[in-house]
DNA sequence: ATTACTGCAAAGGATTTGCATGTGA
DNA sequence: TCACATGCAAATCCTTTGCAGTAAT
């Protein structure tokens, strides 16, 4: 099963550009992934399904999805990973022990973010923050 | 003047390594630098001084200065940065616009740290968060 | 028929590592 | 003294780039 209901051929062609197996197999391996994913995994995903597919070409393709808005970075500890772009801005929570990822709404963080503008004035833009800790399912199991 | 009422040499003794002339220059750069620095800045006041100091001397350091919890690191777009460990947790506002950085207390997130426990049962551990935006000065000189 | 896109290989930059020498305790 | 640290140079890793060939529209 591929990604269709978004269409992101015609995304892509609305913009002036092609769609290409490459770009199809690459977005197919973001969107596989769930959450984030890095360079290296989506690589081994590819490459398993076309071996001939080059690394430059996955970096080439993950900047030229971002800029069509289809994809959109983060950091998680020094590491750059991708996920399939959303229509509202989030957030996720990354479990330190078992790496989980949750994903949550922006509204947690929407009141911190205004009280952040009345004290100090300033606009926060972050739309795709990453906070760490532990999970419920570690905290309930002491190692 | 140095960074002496802190007395690092004695903290890095305490734990069974020895003080040199190199990591005193590099805590004194970083300290100097106020708030983040990078890799880049601290060669360039340390080579500045003492030219026969080495990159990887400074790579080892910062690393060995984080294990000591005498520095900390974060990530500013990509970019990894260091600064002075401080007692408290704390954040930045990071201007994309002018790139002024912001400290903030944590004060101003507990609250919806706390909600998302409350809500995820996920406890976050983030005591050193970077958000991004617009400050007050840039907000108000529109380009 | 165009011209965007890809693969390849090489370049580039940042960080790490091995080893001999130097030095703090 | 002697293990810890440093300087140096080479190795390594990740990412980017130039170019010629390929393929989408």
């Amino acid at each position: 099963m591929t990604h269709t209901q978004h269409d992101y051929a015609a995304a892509i062609r609305k913009q002036g550009f092609r769609m290409t197996p490459q770009r199809e197999m690459i977005l197919d391996a973001v969107c596989e992934a769930g959450g984030h994913t890095t360079v290296d995994e989506i690589y081994s995903r590819l490459h398993a399904r076309a071996p001939a597919v080059n690394r430059s070409t996955v970096y080439r393709t993950l900047e030229f999805l971002q800029e069509m808005h289809l994809v959109v970075a983060a950091e998680i500890g020094g590491q750059c990973v991708y996920e399939i772009a959303h229509a509202q801005p989030h957030h996720h929570l990354h479990c330190l022990v078992c790496g989980a990822n949750i994903e949550i709404s922006q509204e947690a963080l929407v009141a911190a973010f205004a009280a952040i503008e009345r004290e100090h004035g300033f606009a926060v833009a972050t739309d795709h923050l990453v906070l760490t800790g532990a999970c419920r399912a570690c905290r309930e199991t002491p190692a």
